[in-house]
DNA sequence: CGACGACCCTTGGAGCCCCAACTTTGCGGC
DNA sequence: GCCGCAAAGTTGGGGCTCCAAGGGTCGTCG
């Protein structure tokens, strides 16, 4: 409102209202750099500022040579927890109670813990174990990477017909009492950015997940998903 | 890696790496445009991008006629729910345990069900409904913001001694059985920018509660956190 | 009638410059 | 020894320009 304010800001402003009150629609071309300078009487540096903080704010797309144009606007699909414990991949059952078609690809090999997955699996640092990297896809666009650690002696059944861990582990005789689950926010890694095609100035929701048998933790990962397009929901029972 | 991408991309990956590993501790200044010209051999408006690409990713923070400096390495506070579902201020309640300060103020006004908090609480639009708005603050600094709604004829109590959601609707008869909870990432609004005091490029985890009594919801809220700075954390009992 | 190339426009990288507002520092005077 | 002020340095807003790479369109040629 303040007309003392930076004119990047004025443009910013106002290009943002006309996408949230729905002027501009999702695919809806934005004026060019040339356009903008005109039209808010303003140089082309604050134009093209005005596209950038747009742009990290994840409203708006540039594509080199055509222009910029307002994202779709994703749905936020909610991805039930809970209700699929026993389940090992919950989020693709649940995006295909949806009606969507979900795939995935997953990579087996052996690691060394890492200081902060020692941490989490309460194991020395030399501790071997099996890590399994999984991509889920929908409708052909990458949705989810997943990294999941667990002690080598429990990944055996884990060729032949990935069932899932608590299956698995129950088979060795452990038996899974709780999930514990830590969600934040933060910037993605660029291997993470680059598998899951996301456009600069997007977040990723970072999940993770520990299940533990009583007091001991038994297998944990890292959830990564896109923080623009999904929800995670939670439901717990009271009382 | 590759010396075809753009120079001021050499110079981010390498302050970023220099952060990650502890060259540049949590308070280093970082060098001033004019030095990281001299340094990496870029023009101005290279090393500017370069700085605000890393300020966009909460890397670093600028300060007007001082410099940019590495920010501190916020503490992601865990914030465990579930374990207090009693409690109006699990967040809070739980801060205290780790022996952080914690102090709130709210806001109690009436005001009509918006679209979004009609559908979830699934009442028409022109329902009355209580808003309360909570500010915490730990350690002088903000924390948290919460909004919460609720039919009117619940929030009587509210007044004396802010008991809980749950208790105040069980002196109504009604049973709360399940607390639903969505989290997801986004940019913060102007305002909520302004009093979590957020500074350009973090984003928020938002939190959407609903307290069911059976198939009804009861009581909805809207909780946002700063996202750099905040985990929530889940814990499920299996079965 | 179809394919291909020329031309125009757009984005994104990069360079250089000016200026206001603010911080830090160091020097001179009391 | 301390205070205050001036000078130097720094960020952030804004302006202008050049250029490479790529998208779109239209007209021409085979």
């Amino acid at each position: 409102m303040a007309t003392s304010d930076p004119v990047y800001l004025r443009v910013v402003e106002d290009i943002r209202r006309q996408i949230n009150d729905g002027t501009l629609p999702p695919g809806a071309p934005i004026p060019s750099r040339a356009q903008l300078t005109r039209k808010y009487q303003v140089g082309e540096t604050a134009a093209r500022h005005a596209l950038r903080v747009l742009v990290t704010e994840g409203l708006i797309i540039g594509r080199v040579g055509s222009g910029h144009y307002v994202r779709e606007r994703p749905i936020l699909m909610p991805l039930h927890r809970w209700r699929f414990p026993e389940h090992p991949t919950p989020f693709a059952a649940d995006l295909q109670t949806q009606g969507r078609r979900v795939t995935w690809e997953w990579q087996i090999d052996s690691t060394e813990a890492t200081p902060e997955i020692a941490r989490r699996l309460r194991l020395p640092l030399s501790a071997k174990l099996t890590r399994t990297r999984y991509l889920y896809r929908g409708e052909g666009r990458p949705l989810q990477l997943a990294i999941s650690y667990e002690p080598v002696e429990f990944a055996a059944h884990l060729d032949e017909e990935r069932r899932g861990v608590m299956a698995r582990m129950s088979a060795h005789g452990v038996r899974i009492t709780e999930i514990r689950e830590t969600v934040h926010t933060r910037v993605p890694r660029p291997a993470e950015a680059d598998a899951l095609q996301l456009p600069a100035g997007t977040h990723v929701l970072h999940v993770e997940r520990t299940h533990w048998a009583g007091e001991r933790p038994m297998e944990t990962s890292d959830i990564v998903l896109p923080g623009d397009r999904f929800r995670v929901t939670y439901s717990m029972p009271v009382g």
